[in-house]
DNA sequence: ATAAGTCATTTTTTT
DNA sequence: AATGACTTAT
């Protein structure tokens, strides 16, 4: 067996321990992966059925990985792995259990924004205070008690949680879990959290089913145990609990999931569950320089609550790890892109090497510009992903319609867009009416004409019935690529975002056509079988990737399932060559040869939210610890003295954790002294940060606006924007406080309106001797 | 019922 | 800066 010669020695004993429940705690860049994965090569050569070997991932990506490795040796025998996310390996096995709890098997998977518009209209609908509760509290409590495995019943006869509410001010919550319990129900939906819960309630629920994947999953192995939720580890447990095979991969150390409930307890709890617990600790670190290495072994040495291990490495000590110091947040990205194109002329590096880490989201934008200011291909995974765009939702919406009628959610979205005549009143009493007699929403438009008699949108609404239904009898027929198609058109959705000639517009018509070339490649990967289970018989299918041909579900609600399972990390580019651009928390379990820590900013990271106890503090210290440690050879890091935030020049301070690192390790561009001396000066001396070039900018803040700043914008004029470019102001409408301008842009042929009055724009050219 | 106009909020991380 | 909620006009 060669691949164990590819091991060390604590690794192969890692391997060869096939039985009883097992321990592994792999530092950073340990081949914590490498391990997985052999393991299960291992177990198969001593002629494991690959079918009772179940591996649970955080990220389709790193299951796909697994997979990948393992067929790489094994070959096609890797088919049947259980290799999955939590998330998707139980919504499959909950589709085909879904009798039993009474859902439908084609049931909808709300996303957290459906999770919460549903509850606002709960929360109106009862008539509460909506500034007391507000949707993504009230989702939070209910997120975190089925985390906890608490039904809507047991939350509101727990007398501590009850107290907890009454002392926040917000005695309904029980009663709203309750109703939003009930109203998924009722729409035949599961949220995220449900795809865990009722896993949890079926095996507890049905001894049969208990006993039939016990009985299935010899070996179980969790990828990022330190990341795991209560949910996800009682269910391991429960599922485990007749071979007791189980194997936990994991560092304490990376642990940054505790706002989605996540809980280091699960390790002591995992100690304390199974007394002949082995132990394997994965301490040599094969991906970093010594600098590094150390600097993540100086700050990890901060937090009190972590098991000891101490991370090394045979590697060269490498460059030391660099400090910039950037005047705001777009010198910051100035400064960090002329880094790169210095580093990749220097040791000719390709543009996939990079990676630009950070805090937020919203950080990201002034490394896009820098970058395309230069031309150089980027891609940002996370933000506003691609499948929250309104028109993809749109699109979706009417996906899931035709899939599960009793979408409420995908039903109050489409029902009047693009408009048809059926506005908010009509709606809000068919809901009303809907409550009332204890139908769906549905199915009183369905019978609009008995129960709502007389009213003026009844042909619209039975137009829209009858076209939803339509699209259904196709679901037998079509394969899911000419159903979305034919529906983006006969909806009337693409041809509404046809006629919109902004850059918006453009941009959106764009991206309904790049999902629907999604559900093409989508059905051309699994062939279209019509009235065919795909669950039944073979595991065979994992994430969307299909094995075997003819067990393969290519219907419009397979697509669906993978879509909101999905995310923007999963997505991997590896093959082109981009920067990369994303939060610290999408980069677990990845690596880097080159990587830049940006926002290294009091506030910013650790963030402003997580510093209320030494606890949060130290998970951010661990996100910081999880940043540095995806770097191979070149780390960097930055802080920006000023930032915007909200249109607002905020002022802040270098981050506590650069100065955890030990100095001796630092490549500092500046001195000590200058690094808070300078901020100290322009904090008190009044700087405004020109946008770009001073004084053409049309620049407000809240505190200096000026009317006349956006009165020098003309019909005619030639401006530049940030974002956009330059272009030709063709219109001007609007009063003395608000004022939009239309601006048509020549690079990007189309035109977008922009609110002057937070507008960013360079006059390039003032003269015009013609109106728009 | 819909479009246009005005006001208010947003400040974390994700399956 | 941008979005959504709310208000007023058509």
């Amino acid at each position: 067996m060669d691949y164990l010669d590819e091991l060390n020695e604590v690794q192969r004993k890692a391997v060869m321990a096939t039985e009883g429940p097992i321990m592994i705690v792999a530092g950073p860049g340990s081949g914590k992966t490498r391990v997985l994965t052999f393991r299960i090569v291992h177990l198969m050569q001593l002629g494991v059925d690959p079918f009772r070997i179940l591996a649970l991932t955080f990220t389709n990506k790193a299951a796909a990985e697994m997979r990948e490795r393992v067929s790489k040796i094994m070959g096609n025998e890797a088919r049947n792995l259980y290799i999955g996310t939590f998330h998707s390996v139980f919504a499959r096995i909950l589709r085909y259990e879904a009798g039993r709890l009474g859902y439908p098997s084609n049931f909808t998977i709300y996303d957290t924004d459906d999770s919460r518009s549903l509850l606002k209209s709960i929360i109106r609908e009862q008539a509460l205070n909506d500034s007391l509760y507000k949707p993504a509290v009230v989702h939070n409590r209910i997120s975190s008690a089925k985390n906890s495995l608490i039904g809507p019943a047991e939350y509101q006869n727990d007398v501590n949680i009850v107290a907890d509410d009454q002392a926040a001010g917000r005695p309904k919550i029980g009663l709203l879990y309750e109703l939003y319990a009930k109203r998924c129900f009722m729409a035949g939906a599961m949220d995220f959290d449900d795809l865990l819960y009722k896993m949890y309630y079926l095996l507890s629920q049905f001894p049969d089913l208990l006993y039939k994947y016990q009985n299935r999953f010899r070996y179980i192995m969790i990828d990022e145990f330190q990341d795991t939720n209560g949910a996800q580890y009682a269910i391991v447990k429960k599922l485990g609990d007749v071979h007791q095979n189980i194997c936990v991969v994991g560092d304490d150390a990376q642990s940054i999931y505790s706002f989605r409930g996540a809980t280091i307890a699960n390790i002591l709890n995992f100690e304390k569950d199974y007394s002949d617990l082995q132990v394997f600790k994965l301490e040599q670190n094969y991906r970093s320089t010594k600098h590094i290495v150390h600097a993540a072994n100086k700050v990890i040495g901060n937090n009190r609550m972590q098991i000891t291990k101490e991370i090394w490495t045979d590697n060269h000590p490498g460059e030391k790890i660099k400090l910039l110091k950037a005047g705001s947040d777009n010198d910051e990205g100035k400064q960090v892109i002329d880094g790169i194109f210095e580093e990749k002329m220097r040791n000719q590096r390709m543009n996939k090497e990079f990676v630009i880490l950070y805090r937020t989201h919203s950080q990201s934008r002034a490394f896009e510009e820098a970058l395309r200011r230069l031309n150089i291909p980027y891609v940002v995974y996370g933000g506003i992903s691609f499948y929250q765009r309104k028109e993809i939702k749109d699109l979706v919406a009417y996906l899931r319609l035709t899939v599960n009628h009793f979408d409420e959610e995908s039903l109050k979205r489409i029902i009047n867009y693009p408009s048809r005549g059926i506005g908010q009143t009509t709606v809000e009493k068919a809901l009303l009416k809907a409550n009332d007699t204890g139908l769906r929403l549905w199915e009183v438009l369905e019978r609009y004409d008995e129960v709502m008699p007389g009213s003026r949108a009844a042909n619209a609404v039975n137009d829209f019935i009858s076209k939803i239904k339509t699209f259904s009898l196709m679901l037998q027929t079509h394969n899911a690529f000419d159903l979305a198609s034919h529906i983006a058109k006969a909806s009337g959705l693409l041809h509404e975002l046809y006629n919109d000639k902004t850059i918006e517009g453009l941009s959106r018509y764009e991206n309904i056509q790049g999902l629907l070339n999604g559900i093409k490649e989508f059905t051309e990967r699994t062939p279209f079988e019509a009235g065919k289970d795909p669950i039944e018989e073979e595991w065979v299918t994992v994430d969307g990737e299909i094995l075997n041909e003819k067990n393969l579900d290519k219907s419009l609600g397979a697509y669906l399932q993978e879509i909101t399972l999905l995310t923007d990390a999963d997505k991997d580019n590896g093959t082109e060559d981009r920067i990369k651009l994303m939060t610290i928390h999408s980069a677990k379990g990845l690596e880097f040869p080159c990587v830049y820590v940006v926002g290294l900013e009091e506030g910013l990271f650790p963030n402003q939210m997580s510093m209320g106890s030494r606890e949060e503090l130290e998970e951010e210290r661990r996100l910081f610890y999880v940043a540095i440690t995806r770097a191979q050879h070149k780390l960097s890091l930055t802080f920006a003295t000023t930032r915007y935030r909200f249109g607002n020049l905020t002022h802040s301070d270098p981050s506590r954790f650069i100065e955890e690192i030990d100095p001796r390790v630092i490549d500092k561009q500046f001195s000590h002294r200058e690094m808070n001396a300078s901020s100290h000066e322009e904090r008190f001396s009044k700087v405004t940060i020109p946008v770009i070039k001073p004084p053409q900018y049309v620049h407000k803040t809240t505190s200096d606006f000026v009317a006349d700043d956006f009165n020098q914008i003309q019909t005619g004029m030639e401006v530049e924007h940030q974002r956009f470019g330059v272009g030709k102001v063709v219109h001007l409408e609007g009063n003395s406080k608000e004022k939009m301008a239309t601006i048509f842009f020549q690079n990007n042929v189309g035109s977008k309106k922009i609110m002057l009055r937070y507008a960013r724009l360079r006059i390039v050219k003032t003269n015009m001797m013609q109106e728009g």
